[in-house]
DNA sequence: AAGCCACGCAACCGCCCGTGT
DNA sequence: TACACGGGCGGTTGCGTGGCT
């Protein structure tokens, strides 16, 4: 911007900038065009030009005004910045909470993003997800809410979930017709993304959502995916055969990667540290990562561990959550919901060669979060529990990447919780189902060691419904991920639905 | 107060792809 | 089929700003 107050009387033609002038090829008669800093000089003659002939045509632009700029250039500099209702500024929440969940459905189409974010462009949107990328990856946070993922997810599921975000032109061209889990790849990139970024991120085979997933789209396996596919309880009460092999919950209470097939499993399980000394500090990082405890003995036949950390889990659902409802089903059995998940026979979301492929996906995501979550935890609180398996607020508080979080998001800061925006162990949030605020939730505290909680654990590891087990998703992210800031965020909207109420920008008119 | 440094942001460029002729 | 054109996106660069010394 200053760069074009600086050149403000510089003269619109073959100004002196060494390097930045070129003859654009197809240019006629070889007029040296300009490139870097547009002046304001050069605005207006665009801007008058676009006035008087309209948008496109860039390339007569040159032709026409006089610009000593290419068409593209000139395209450009009026998309992002000369046409009118440009909103400048800072993202809000609004918008921010659109782009991750736009991002979690698209990847990286920035302009079809755009297309949703009236006022902001592609290259806005592009550098704003750029650097807040780079942050949470710094402080080992995902990239996507767990919320997100899981309606990105059961949208790919249903087929038409998309609509959700519908242009405005009531049509969702390729996003919605070219493939259904598109989302998927896009945490795979990021997945991927994180590889030799975050020193924990477990290098992952060459797997590929698009790769392997049209093999079962529209199968009953993907169909029924893991939600659905969850062994129903009497199925699962007949199990003998352990499709891991095993039948324990390592130590950690994590699920024992090194049963999984492939290749990522054992990365994945070094990367974890499983193997380390903190496998027997149990209650160093155990309790940190998961802030509810199974603390009964009789939950499954699962090889009994003497550390506390063996009742430690992955996030936890309650009933009090509403990210989805629990139907009329009652919760299952405690003592079996555990070993459920890991004993069933060959369940559909097995990792297993002739398992579906989007479970793996969704698998590697959880083993990935699992193991950010295990590393975030061991890099900052360790030693910080030592006797008791609820981490403190004040530890939490003291993890300086979280802190940094906590920064971040500080605008999000629920001035109720005890742990403001720190709370990221705090229970699940229930995302854009009634537009409640957060500051009803309960400090995990709260929870632990009671028993009413503890059957909502059941609930979640054995679903019976399809909500169910979307929720059962939602525990595949530890509560360490379920960072508070998209709960705080998101607790300001009321759902994740407005895209659809956006309409498309002019942008999208022009495609 | 001044200098240095890291970081975030804005903007541009090059490559690629899709579409129309 | 080849070409021109518009558009999308990743990468890069430069500037501004805030923190630290």
């Amino acid at each position: 911007m200053s760069q074009i107050t600086h050149d403000i009387d510089d003269n619109v033609h073959g100004e002196d900038q060494t390097g930045s002038q070129l003859n654009d090829e197809g240019n006629g008669g070889g007029v040296v065009l300009k490139k870097g800093p547009w002046t304001a000089a050069e605005d207006v003659i665009l801007v008058d030009y676009v006035n008087k002939h309209g948008e496109g045509n860039w390339n007569a632009v040159q032709k026409y005004s006089g610009l000593s700029r290419c068409g593209k250039s000139c395209r450009l500099r009026w998309a992002n910045h000369l046409r009118p209702n440009l909103k400048k500024g800072a993202f809000t929440a609004e918008e921010e909470q659109m782009i991750a969940e736009l991002h979690a459905k698209m990847g990286n189409k920035w302009a079809r993003m755009a297309a949703h974010l009236p006022g902001r462009t592609d290259n806005e949107i592009k550098n704003y997800w750029n650097t807040r990328m780079k942050r949470r990856q710094r402080a080992g946070l995902p990239l996507y809410p767990p919320e997100i993922v899981m309606q990105a997810f059961q949208d790919s599921k249903h087929g038409q979930g998309t609509g959700e975000i519908n242009d405005g032109d009531g049509c969702h061209h390729d996003f919605m017709e070219k493939n259904n889990y598109e989302m998927h790849d896009a945490i795979f990139d990021s997945l991927k993304e994180n590889q030799g970024i975050l020193p924990f991120v477990p290098e992952l085979s060459d797997i590929s959502a698009n790769s392997i997933l049209p093999n079962v789209l529209g199968s009953p396996p993907y169909c029924n995916f893991l939600p659905s596919t969850l062994p129903n309880q009497d199925h699962l009460q007949e199990t003998s055969v352990s499709f891991i092999g095993s039948n324990e919950l390592n130590t950690n209470g994590f699920y024992p990667f090194n049963h999984f097939k492939d290749n990522t499993s054992g990365k994945i399980a070094e990367s974890f540290g499983l193997h380390s000394p903190l496998d027997h500090g149990a209650s160093s990082y155990g309790s940190i990562c998961y802030s509810h405890s199974l603390s009964n003995d009789n939950y499954s036949t699962s090889k009994p561990t003497s550390e506390a950390v063996k009742s430690e889990l992955p996030s936890l659902q309650y009933p009090e959550t509403e990210f989805v409802s629990w139907g009329s089903s009652p919760p299952p059995p405690l003592n079996e919901s555990i070993d459920v998940l890991i004993h069933s026979p060959q369940p559909p979301y097995a990792l297993d060669s002739g398992s579906s492929p989007l479970s793996c996906c969704f698998l590697n995501e959880f083993l990935y979060q699992q193991a950010k979550a295990l590393n975030y935890s061991k890099n900052n609180w360790s030693d910080k529990s030592s006797s008791s398996s609820i981490a403190t607020p004040v530890d939490r508080a003291e993890s300086s990447a979280l802190n940094m979080y906590e920064t971040e998001w500080e605008d999000y800061a629920d001035p109720v919780s005890p742990f403001g925006a720190t709370s990221i162990l705090n229970e699940h949030p229930v995302v854009g189902t009634n537009g409640k605020s957060w500051d009803g939730w309960e400090p995990f505290q709260t929870f632990s060691g009671n028993n009413e909680k503890l059957q909502s654990v059941d609930q979640v590891l054995a679903p019976k419904s399809e909500n169910q087990s979307m929720s059962l998703l939602n525990l595949t992210w530890p509560d360490v991920l379920l960072a508070s800031d998209w709960h705080e965020l998101y607790s300001e909207h009321d759902g994740m639905n407005h895209a659809g109420m956006i309409d498309a920008s002019d942008d999208v008119k022009r495609q």
